[in-house]
DNA sequence: TGATTTCGTTTACGGCTGTAGACAGTTTGA
DNA sequence: TCAAACTGTCTACAGCCGTAAACGAAATCA
């Protein structure tokens, strides 16, 4: 029990995501340059922002370092480790943890693309060694 | 735009799916039977269930029938469908709605058992076709 | 140096979620 | 027939989420 993978702290929301994504993408950035990647695509305005970045620096999954006298912020945890954590836990949900009803599930609903397919197929035969 | 799949009606919160799954493994059921297949497992008293099924009532996701006095509860959407509608929705959030990249993920972090790799790559076969 | 801009922080507020108690109607046991 | 048991509905309430305005400090422009 306990082991907590994903990082000191608390869930990431679903618009908490969506910066996330853009520090992912690149950092560190300011909260002005977070809202010029971010807030078109939502809808947001710049306090929403704010109020985002205020809530995952809470949640330490994001941190601060002064530049000059304003503040910078840069992710603390890995994207892979959010996104692996996000996938286990609805596998883990919905799929009894295992996986391979998953991609039952998403090649029946024609969810696979062919490249996807060929993909998987490279992935798989490298893993068969 | 629109086309909504999952369903008339609103998103299932993941207390709420505890339910579902109770009553997609059989059904109808009464509420006092719901609570006797979740409550344990979730430490749930009576009074939640019924506040549950009653949202779920209220979010059109399951439906209610008299027996006798009583009522009894049944899904009103497939389990399939809302798996479906959930599993999409992480690959297009987290993975840009490409499913190999999920896969890969998967494969990486270990999540995958020896017996998920070969029913994995028998759909493979199969799909080939 | 006073006005303006720029930040970060605090406060706000309606909606959803988790969890549950109170209440009213009905059925049933005594 | 009167009380006990059971059922669904209504009400409650704290916490989180989405969204944003208000405020106060610092920096810059004139």
């Amino acid at each position: 029990m306990g082991q907590r993978k994903q990082s000191p702290g608390d869930r990431i929301s679903e618009a908490e995501h969506a910066v996330m994504e853009a520090l992912w993408t690149e950092s560190p950035l300011s909260a002005a340059e977070v809202c010029e990647r971010v807030c078109a695509d939502n809808d947001w305005s710049i306090p929403t922002v704010k109020t985002l970045l205020g809530r995952l620096v809470a949640k330490r999954v994001i941190g601060t370092e002064p530049q000059g006298r304003k503040f910078l912020y840069h992710p603390l945890i890995e994207r892979s480790d959010y996104v692996g954590g996000e996938s286990r836990r609805l596998v883990d949900r919905l799929f009894g943890g295992r996986a391979a009803p998953l991609f039952a599930h998403l090649a029946e609903n024609e969810a696979l693309t062919d490249s996807d397919l060929e993909e998987i197929e490279a992935l798989l035969k490298e893993m068969r060694k």
